[in-house]
DNA sequence: TTGAAAGCGATACCAC
DNA sequence: GTGGTATCGCTTTCAA
């Protein structure tokens, strides 16, 4: 069996609670009975019980991150920084999926009501029915993502202005046609051109929504038609889904001047089904995408691309959530962490 | 306050034992009276505390996953899987990052030793010098990964044949100067070349290592010089360093027929640096990778590479540590995954 | 079938 | 400064 502070304390010749100022430091502690409590430690081989410890003061230690997909190299960079910056203020960190349920959501409010985490930082896809706007009492949570709430603190980085500014550059190249992949998708029904503008109505995720604002409000500015043949939806943000959508796009339209896909994702497999159409890029067809991911850089034409500082984004969320462990009552706050246009050369004239 | 076992009895007018037994269900409840504490469970909307729980059962109903490196797609695939596969066994997921670090694997073996996991999923980089080797009673711990070891169970894909087997495609394929990327690289030293042969003493990662003997036996067996030119060392691998390294070796060496890259995630580095170096593939020199993540099949040209079944993989290691937390002396076991070569564009003739 | 009470391990309160 | 001791919330003997 493993030792315990009571095995400790025995050994050292002192009470429990000796032990357990040694072990948290707190308190001042003579140096000689320090000096044999820690022998004890040492020579038990002791390793606090975190379930007794998380049950006593009624914090574990841990926090929840919940993304909608963990396979995206995205979401690979976002868990990567927050598991190292979590681990720099001693937070480990629980990985959810919530592959855009609302379902998963509510499970995992309650599984930080339940004190298994701490905090909770959740990147939820579609707010309206998403768990944090059920009335009821929150656990800390940080919402990272662009939705409309200001229920609980979220850092987020401006979609539409994002967007609008891409579709600027894109036109400021000189291209005039640009198609949008990525635009909401309607959900069911008569979906058989896969193309739907998006209204305020209109299903579809937050992002997907307010980058096709942006991209619209781009095109007004600059006079261009708003053509929603242009508009290229995607019920979801994967390369193969990209690539099978933009490969059957192009064998029945006129190839555009440019794409601009929604995420770097996206984009990839835009470019993948331009090759294999024989579509050169940038030449025959500029391709630009969203989020800047490290693979980006090296695709074959590296990715013109919306760049986001992603450590100071998780940074400022990691920030928030400690704020709102600290004290329940802290007014929710909205980070916004600037972005920029990252030119390169698939977009090259 | 939240409500705890003792008010939804109180409320039910019941006993905390009873309460544990509608929760757990495993005890036949009388309906009339499960119908009243269940009542009260809504009422209260109840929430059992996890910590509590662990501390009484001794077990947090969580694993621990440890990789090197989250950054990777390779590692959002694999946490991917570990996540949603765990999730249907009811467990779930702390992650970690080691970074290569032993002294972050000792402290993930003590965090299971600490209860917070009941088990842990570790990817060790090197095994040589890694925490799983030290004495001691360990907790439940699968090895992911090829590693020389069988203190614990392990599941693993057999390296050296794979790269055999890959390098012997591109000799059929009519390759004759064939490089591989990612061979073990001196830690410190004269490392002007970046380039090294493994030995049995060279440092390096296990997989490093296993991959080059099957490089090496290829080529061997095809009676093919081993020109020691030919092997791109890396000391980390991300398609920064391949991008990086290939770029220079391109410059004062004569291109090679092919390029074998020991991840994906070399190959996107490599196939960058030879698109920006004016280098066709696979015109003017083929390129092979080594994972078959998803992106692979996207890149421009996709990518052949040597495939696994990752969700069998990752099913395994859950089966292997749900009979070490079942069965603390349960023979260590060890699954070897079948792989095969996926032959793409980037290879063509 | 259900109730009473003990105890998992760590910590904080209150004495000394 | 340090020692007893109650307590966190849940589960589980043992009785009834």
């Amino acid at each position: 069996m493993r030792a315990t502070v009571k095995d400790v304390a025995k050994l050292a010749g002192v009470s429990p609670k000796t032990v357990s100022n040694v072990i948290n430091g707190i308190v001042f502690v003579r140096p000689e009975t320090r000096e044999r409590v820690e022998q004890a430690l040492a020579e038990l081989d002791y390793v606090p019980n975190l379930s007794a410890r998380g049950l006593r003061n009624g914090r574990s230690g841990m926090i929840g991150l919940a993304l909608p997909d963990l396979l995206r190299p995205y979401s690979a960079e976002i868990t990567h920084l927050v598991v190292e910056l979590a681990h720099q203020r001693g937070w480990g960190v629980q990985i959810e999926q919530t592959a855009a349920e609302p379902k998963r959501e509510f499970e995992l409010l309650s599984k930080a009501r339940a004190n298994l985490v701490d905090g909770l930082i959740l990147n939820p896809v579609n707010l309206d029915d998403s768990a944090v706007m059920t009335a009821g009492p929150l656990p800390a949570v940080v919402l990272i993502g662009d939705v409309d709430q200001d229920v609980v603190s979220q850092v987020a980085i401006d979609n539409v202005g994002a967007a609008r500014e891409m579709t600027q550059h894109l036109i400021e190249q000189g291209f005039r046609r640009i198609a949008a992949v990525g635009t909401p998708e309607i959900p069911r029904g008569a979906s058989g051109t896969g193309r739907v503008g998006g209204t305020a109505d209109t299903p579809g995720t937050a992002a997907a929504r307010l980058r096709t604002t942006g991209y619209r409000e781009a095109l007004e500015a600059a006079g261009l038609p708003h053509d929603p043949e242009l508009e290229i939806g995607l019920d979801r943000w994967s390369p193969e889904g990209a690539a099978t959508v933009v490969g059957r796009y192009l064998e029945d339209h006129e190839t555009p001047d440019a794409l601009f896909c929604f995420t770097d994702t996206i984009a990839a497999g835009a470019l993948s089904a331009l090759w294999t159409a024989g579509v050169a890029v940038p030449g025959d067809c500029a391709v630009a995408g969203f989020d800047n991911i490290l693979e980006s850089q090296y695709t074959v034409p590296p990715l013109t691309t919306v760049d986001f500082d992603r450590r100071q984004f998780v940074q400022s969320a990691l920030d928030l959530l400690g704020e709102r462990m600290a004290d329940k009552d802290a007014q929710p706050r909205r980070v916004v962490v600037p972005h920029r246009i990252v030119s390169r050369a698939s977009t090259a004239r």
